[in-house]
DNA sequence: AGTGTGACTTGGG
DNA sequence: ACCCAAGCCACAC
């Protein structure tokens, strides 16, 4: 597995609690800024696998970034349960509850 | 091999 | 704050 993947995985990961972070931020972390859309695949293909928190992702906008009505419906109720307020539009306010690592922790 | 496709991002207006 | 156009890059067909 490359390296930029587990980096990914071992990041979200190490989302904790009531926290979130965007793609482009843990692109960015994992060692490849442009990769946001890798990012989106990892989550997509190996979440379960790896039993990963991929309702503490957001776009950058603090938007959940899921169409389909019943993820999306999911990810919200994770985050309220976590106590991440989600509004209407299904928006986070980044500014309160993003997540700012400095490294990747081993 | 060529083309299309995203649970994205950024910069400009 | 919102909308749009370009950029991005691995992967599926």
């Amino acid at each position: 597995m490359k390296p930029f993947t587990m980096n990914v995985i071992q990041i979200i990961q190490n989302i904790p609690e009531g926290r979130v972070m965007t793609y482009g931020q843990i692109a960015e972390l994992a060692g490849s800024r442009r990769a946001a859309r890798q990012v989106v695949r990892i989550l997509h293909s190996l979440s379960r696998k790896h039993r990963l928190p991929w309702h503490r992702v957001v776009n950058a906008k603090g938007e959940i970034a899921i169409a389909e009505e019943e993820s999306r419906m999911l990810q919200i109720l994770y985050l309220n349960g976590e106590g991440v307020e989600v509004d209407a539009e299904g928006r986070v306010d980044l500014e309160a509850y993003r997540y700012h690592p400095a490294s990747v922790a081993d």
